[in-house]
DNA sequence: ATATGTAATTTTGAATTCAAAATGCAGTCA
DNA sequence: TGACTGCATTTTGAATTCAAAATTACATAT
């Protein structure tokens, strides 16, 4: 037999590899709502697996700081305070920094048409005042951008911190202001990278993240009494 | 019952949490080689504990790229591959140069005292050709930069990203031209610190990271053979 | 009624068990 | 000799079990 192309390797999934991605899916969006505990049985029966692999996942979870255990009590879904969006927003701040600098020197052509592409379809989305479909194509940006950095590592870091931020960014429904706002510095974003600009690409995302900082915590203040 | 200042609570420890800290311990310090099998019987009954707590503890150094698994076959401590150093200190870089950033925004005066002494000592354990010496008073004041900047979300990131290259400088015999390098660099750190100039001490730290890079990239090249 | 003490129940942490998968080892045949 | 096959052994993944800890419910006393 000979296999020229040898065909990619099957790919099998642990159980609480399946159990980690979706949890922190559930996480993320919402389903367990921060500050929530873990219904650890519940979840057990809804999936249909024993606890063992659940409570290994747990504490994957709680390594990359989505939920949190306390011995001889349980986990419970992180709370987004003030102060962890405080300190998460300049870390992701350096890191997507990073990212734009990388990615200018390394991103092909192909990925930048595509990029060009996801921004034109995201300014239509704000024409339309599409919410969903501004996110999406943000959301393709940003991913498209930290993946012409061809650095693995720094996707994972981005990712894991991203996803502890995702869910404000769910619930904080984007004021309009902020949309304008964002949209410009978008504009700026794409031009930083049509010239190639490694240092000034990174300014902006530095300066775009603070930004989101700010407006999640704006929303946090406004809702901190509904919420308690 | 009046407590003013209540005391801090009792803090328990589950036999998975002291499993992560020792296995982290005995990967960092090379008692488990890089490319090694995890033996995991062994190590069940090194630490008389059941395989149930060793193997959570695996998951989450898996999560901190300590260890990967492959299903079914097992869990091996990771290769120190030349293309992760060249991932990885990229992103160290940029989490220092903020940590540096922060610090001179947030440092305290004692804090500031703490570390002119241990550069004062640090010089002193080069002058001494003290390496033990050298290298822990250069932890601590990578350490105290870091808590200055008081954010404890950074300070896990680069622990965790620290421990991964951290072998190699374990096991990467540091050369006199690099030693002599990164001790003039120093003294540029320490000077930007107390002159609290946040974007000198950024732009240094990234640099210090960068040539820790080429160091040990060096060094990996050059007993790549040895270790094949 | 509120606070304290006690027993029953539930939940958690970790050991054990069990089935599936991988590995190692003979024995067979070219 | 060398590679393939089938069987025994070991290792792994996950369910189950069991003891310890926490929670709840209830009774009693102030």
């Amino acid at each position: 037999m000979n296999l020229t192309q040898s065909p990619e390797p099957i790919s099998r999934r642990s159980l609480h590899e399946e159990l980690v991605a979706r949890l922190r899916t559930m996480i993320v969006d919402g389903t367990m709502a921060p500050g929530m505990k873990v219904p650890e049985k519940d979840l057990c029966e809804r999936f249909a697996v024993s606890r063992t692999p659940l409570r290994e996942a747990l504490k994957v979870l709680a390594a990359d700081g989505l939920v949190y255990l306390e011995p001889n009590r349980g986990a419970w879904v992180t709370e987004l305070t003030e102060s962890e969006v405080s300190e998460v927003f300049p870390v992701l701040g350096a890191l997507e920094a990073l990212s734009g600098e990388l990615a200018c020197e390394n991103i092909m052509d192909e990925e930048l048409a595509a990029l060009r592409q996801h921004h034109d379809q995201m300014i239509l989305s704000y024409k339309e005042q599409d919410l969903d479909g501004y996110f999406q194509a943000n959301q393709r940006i940003h991913a498209g951008i930290l993946s012409a950095a061809r650095n693995e590592t720094l996707v994972v870091q981005c990712e894991a911190l991203s996803a502890r931020m995702q869910r404000a960014r769910y619930v904080a429904n984007i004021s309009e202001d902020r949309w304008v706002e964002a949209v410009s510095e978008h504009e700026e974003i794409i031009a930083a990278l049509e010239a190639k600009d490694g240092k000034a690409l990174g300014e902006i995302l530095k300066k775009h993240m603070y930004n989101k900082q700010l407006s999640i915590l704006k929303w946090l203040d406004a809702n901190r009494e509904t919420a308690a």
